[in-house]
DNA sequence: CTTATCGGTTTGTCCGACAAAGCTAGATTT
DNA sequence: AAATCTAGCTTTGTCGGACAAACCGATAAG
């Protein structure tokens, strides 16, 4: 697979770059602990011995991913990375590659189902309290197309806590965010499209608390199954995510 | 939800950053297609109406996104996010959450047997002469840990491309990045690792070909229970990804 | 037809500067 | 004395100008 050279491979990184890495380093090594402070853009300065200018490009790159972010009076600290900001940015990739809702929805019904089987397996007594508060918001906005689509969104989040698992949290994220801002339209477009909704919310919640891995599945599913169906009825599943929502959502925003 | 307000949010955001997203708008609307070209900073300077320190400033913020790149004269155009890319800072994430080889392992299950279900429905002949390939090249350093821990990650990445599923391919990378540069150390520990790893790819592989989604499932798990035994054998599932790198891979490599 | 050379562009970096916002600590008020 | 205010210092965000190195295109030389 790999030959070894005679010269090492030459060192050509712009000094931003170099600036950004040496600082990526400190964090990812440990040497700098999430929420340490960085130091000012002047001492940046002064231990690189690069301009000010190259300092700030390089904060902007670290900045942009999530790795440093800034406390209440902008002061430079190590963070730990946001899942949701960086999924942010896959999604927009999803967009752009001009995925098929077929596509998300494959993943996605994947991806739920196991977030439902951890839950059902480790959720704990908090999670399960979350999701209850969450069912409880939703059956009062069942009526609601847009806020019910939201609380549709977190119900999914806090499964996928519940599960315990941040790795599946991650991998769930990106689709999620493309997936779950379809469900607006779709509940506004089916009759009792709400009330299934939240009667398949309480299905599934129940079949955590009762630990009951099975029901859990099949609800999912079934939540999952009614979400297509619905989406049918609007568009075709072999379109880009992108065609559909700048005719449907996207239209009646801006 | 939300109550309609008196007043329009009023934008503080810095101009850099409006800079980054005016820019990010023109690509995500598709009025600037992949490949074609922003402008010179000058251009943008001249645009925007604002400094060229500032106009670097939001672009270092969207090259970092991957939403622009630059061509063979270093000129900004737009590009399409890779998803390797994106994954990579996802992985960073994913390490400084300290997640444990529990998560990593369940995930991915998930997604390899999504994958494998996928490819076995829709392999094109195309996808299967590449795994073919991978496989043959697989047999012939069955023997070298490290070469072949290299073309394990090729073989997975060759199967959820077979998928033809692009939100499956994505959602697995990140995972991937950080669970199979553990193959080298697991197939360097296990006498006959490599060969049991080049038997299941060929039980994989023949099943994708023949269609068999029952084979493939079975093998794809046989495949990943291995290395999770192999995993066992010299660290604990529960711990960081992060700490057991380091006393492994991390140690040796530098 | 290939190679060499030469301006013109563009990027990467640097310098110096200034307004606005935050923080600090001393001064002022109650 | 405690709370409050204010003035000064620090830091960030932005600006203008500058220059070397790399790159492009075109022209000149072999």
């Amino acid at each position: 697979m790999s030959a070894t050279p005679l010269f090492r491979r030459i060192d050509v990184a712009p000094a931003y770059q170099k600036v950004a890495d040496a600082i990526e380093r400190e964090i990812v090594n440990g040497r700098i602990k999430p929420g340490e402070p960085i130091g000012t853009e002047q001492q940046l300065v002064a231990q690189f011995g690069v301009n000010r200018s190259t300092v700030r490009e390089g904060i902007r790159v670290l900045e942009e991913g999530g790795l440093i972010c800034r406390d209440s009076s902008r002061r430079l600290q190590a963070c730990l990375p946001r899942y949701n900001k960086l999924a942010t940015r896959l999604s927009r990739a999803l967009i752009l590659h001009e995925v098929t809702f077929r596509e998300l929805f494959e993943t996605s019904m994947t991806l739920e189902v196991a977030s439902v089987e951890g839950a059902v397996e480790r959720a704990t007594d908090e999670n399960i309290a979350d999701l209850a508060g969450n069912l409880e918001r939703s059956a009062a906005v069942v009526g609601n197309p847009a806020d019910l689509a939201e609380l549709d969104a977190e119900f999914h989040v806090l499964m996928a806590k519940a599960s315990q698992n941040r790795v599946l949290q991650l991998a769930r994220e990106p689709a999620a965010q493309l997936f779950f801002p379809t469900t607006e339209m779709i509940v506004g477009g089916v009759p009792e499209g709400g009330a299934r909704l939240v009667e398949a919310h309480r299905h599934i919640l129940d079949a955590i608390t009762r630990r009951d891995k099975e029901a859990g599945v099949l609800w999912t599913r079934r939540h999952l199954q009614d979400w297509r169906r619905g989406f049918e009825k609007i568009a075709s599943l072999d379109r880009s995510v992108e065609h559909t929502y700048m005719e449907h959502a996207y239209a009646a925003r801006q």
